[in-house]
DNA sequence: ATACAAATTAACTCGTTGGATAAATACTCC
DNA sequence: GGAGTATTTATCCAACGAGTTAATTTGTAT
């Protein structure tokens, strides 16, 4: 009978109040962008009073901000734990594709924040100074796999890697970003399982084709992977 | 002296006036998305006072999807007016990838179009029938030329022709629409000349390669092509 | 306990913005 | 040249939504 008198009114919390409010506001500028995105919902949604968005984090832009760099926090710290140095080079970039496809998938959210924050021409990701200091290890992974892919005799030409990385990440974002619009155009669901099985599967044989030179099996059946998803 | 009575406060002109309207409202959406595209600035740009959107088009909505829909309807039409038959298989790619990659940049409004009502979940774009009814005509012609390339043996393989299609215009989309947030966190401008036509290069030796198996002259520097651009 | 700061709630302000109403002006047809 | 309709202008307004102010509650150190 120390602790609680009886019935608070409510329990401090400031770090998961923080957290809860981010979250809630990826949500909320995902569904409806920067300026369709609002403060009241995000509350809502976060079990708080408007208040706390500006006394935590800050006004909408800062909010937006805070959430588009948790966002490419988290997608880069996920992409250095992808080991590609003990695999073959085709290995390799297959579970490059792999791992790329399977976080988009995983967070729909990142897809729409890039494309609202690309509507705006990256006006408010200019801003962060965080953001500009995150370099993808991606480009430096893929320039070593493809050397080792061309000395080996694998790969039949060297790539830049930048251009591949931009490749691979294309072919797996506009399937998916863009599900809603093709989906609709084509009269055929795109993200229904099959369809996303398949769509990866065409990604890595592509890629792998135009790398090695080789034919795979088929374009419509890839070779099976060894052990994707999580990293 | 029939005419002109002297210094009208105005004059007629319904069908620009909406025409004048709507090449407004594609740049105002574009640049902003629907919620935040704002209806007197709409208004401004086009010389018009905000009464004539309503008048003309309809509420802010309505207006959107016109958008929307002209921007589907302004494709397709040149999309028709591309003829492959009489090219061969791997210039006929060429040729398709050329002009994927040089409508997208003569329509950056299309693009961030898309990205808003991929947002959106195409919400609006559903209440279209009159889009669901534009087919693009690529799906077949990629179909043809295929088969044509696999049959000639210049091919090696047989490619869904919705997955290449999809595959063609990621690859251009992608670095396209996503250019200002991928400009910032490589450092380096990937919308100067230099840059949009090796990545032009790269996306037609790459697909070329997939589908011939043949090792194109190297990724940096593709094949020349035969009077591209236009079609 | 009590004072003090941190965290949270409640209620309010106020500019913006989509949309509406009514009046004015231009064209057309008789 | 005048009636009638189509087109355009000039105002207005009610709702919404971001952000603020002030009061209230909770945890903590003295």
């Amino acid at each position: 009978m120390k602790k609680a008198k009886r019935t608070l009114k409510w329990q401090r919390d400031p770090e998961g109040m923080r957290i809860r409010i981010l979250e809630a506001a990826k949500k909320e500028f995902a569904a409806h962008g920067l300026a369709g995105g609002r403060v009241d919902r995000i509350a809502a949604e976060a079990g708080a009073n408007k208040r706390m968005l500006y006394y935590h984090v800050g006004n909408k832009e800062d909010l937006y901000l805070a959430v588009l760099e948790a966002a490419y926090e988290k997608i880069r710290v996920e992409e250095r734990s992808l080991d590609l140095e003990h695999l073959a080079p085709s290995e390799a970039i297959a579970r490059l594709i792999d791992f790329t496809w399977n976080y988009f998938i995983r967070n729909p959210e990142f897809l729409a924040l890039l494309n609202t924050e690309n509507v705006a021409k990256a006006r408010n990701l200019k801003r962060s100074t965080k953001v500009k200091s995150m370099h993808s290890p991606f480009v430096e992974m893929i320039g070593t796999v493809v050397d080792r892919g061309v000395e080996s005799g694998e790969f039949r030409v060297a790539m830049d890697p930048v251009q591949l990385y931009i490749s691979i990440a294309g072919l797996c974002f506009f399937y998916l970003s863009n599900s809603a619009t093709l989906s609709f155009v084509f009269g055929r669901d795109l993200l229904k399982k099959e369809a996303k099985t398949e769509r990866l599967e065409h990604v890595i044989a592509l890629v792998l084709a135009a790398l090695t030179g080789r034919s795979p099996v088929t374009f419509m059946q890839a070779p099976e992977l060894p052990a994707p998803h999580l990293v």
